[in-house]
DNA sequence: ATGGAAATGAAACTCATTTTCATTTCTATG
DNA sequence: CATAGAAATGAAAATGAGTTTCATTTCCAT
């Protein structure tokens, strides 16, 4: 197994928190910073299994890579700028609760992403 | 410019109203119809310009075409099998809406599946 | 008929992501 | 220190979704 190389960490947290794989791996390259860029594939899946990280897509399915804090959370994306706002999802994890639990599942997980255009767009 | 060819939308129809466009094409592989891979993106494509589909995108960021209008239902699915329920989703359409309102965002949509393990797994 | 517009699909192409595999770097233990 | 085994690395090839190109076919309107 591999560990995440803090320095892909590092970068993305000068990116913003927020791109995707081979943007961090062109800003490296960029920065003169010697790195492969399956080990960036790497090192963001780690960190995604770490829970440091989180995933989304872009609209053309492109994976963006973006730090999140530790509350689970849901997001809200604007589909013209990209702009993404972190929101509680109180309602959602009773739903998910309550529709599993009618259909005898267990150990549950959901995801919910809700995207539209913000006011600016 | 290419119109929407009846036959993938009768085919997606036939999938429930909810698959990816290699899915769709396969499909109708499957089922004895000459067409075209590229044929069924265009017609796909068509469907999303003229408003009768929408497009999600899975986990893995392929693209799943949906019938708007639809009823629109979400997916509980079972990790170990991959059994899928249908499930309303009646808390999540006010949760997006409200989040999204208070957000200021417009042309809402939203995603949102269950995974567990299913009580025969 | 017939000429042009729209539709079609095979094949080549793009591009993100994954896999493979040989090489290098660590690290624990003698 | 030596050194063997484990983990990390990256170049190159493979994969797979989606797009583009272009030659051919199908549709119509005249």
């Amino acid at each position: 197994m591999s560990r995440s190389n803090p320095r892909v960490l590092a970068t993305l947290e000068r990116a913003g928190g927020f791109a995707s794989a081979q943007e961090v791996y062109r800003l490296m390259q960029r920065e003169g910073e010697s790195i492969g860029l399956t080990t960036v594939y790497r090192s963001l899946q780690s960190l995604v299994n770490e829970k440091i990280v989180d995933v989304l897509r872009r609209d053309d399915g492109e994976a963006i890579y973006r730090l999140c804090g530790d509350t689970h959370h849901h997001h809200l994306v604007c589909k013209g700028c990209g702009d993404t706002v972190e929101i509680e999802g109180g309602a959602i994890e009773k739903w998910a609760k309550n529709m599993a639990q009618e259909h005898g599942y267990r150990e549950i997980g959901h995801t919910a992403e809700i995207f539209g255009l913000c006011s600016k767009c």
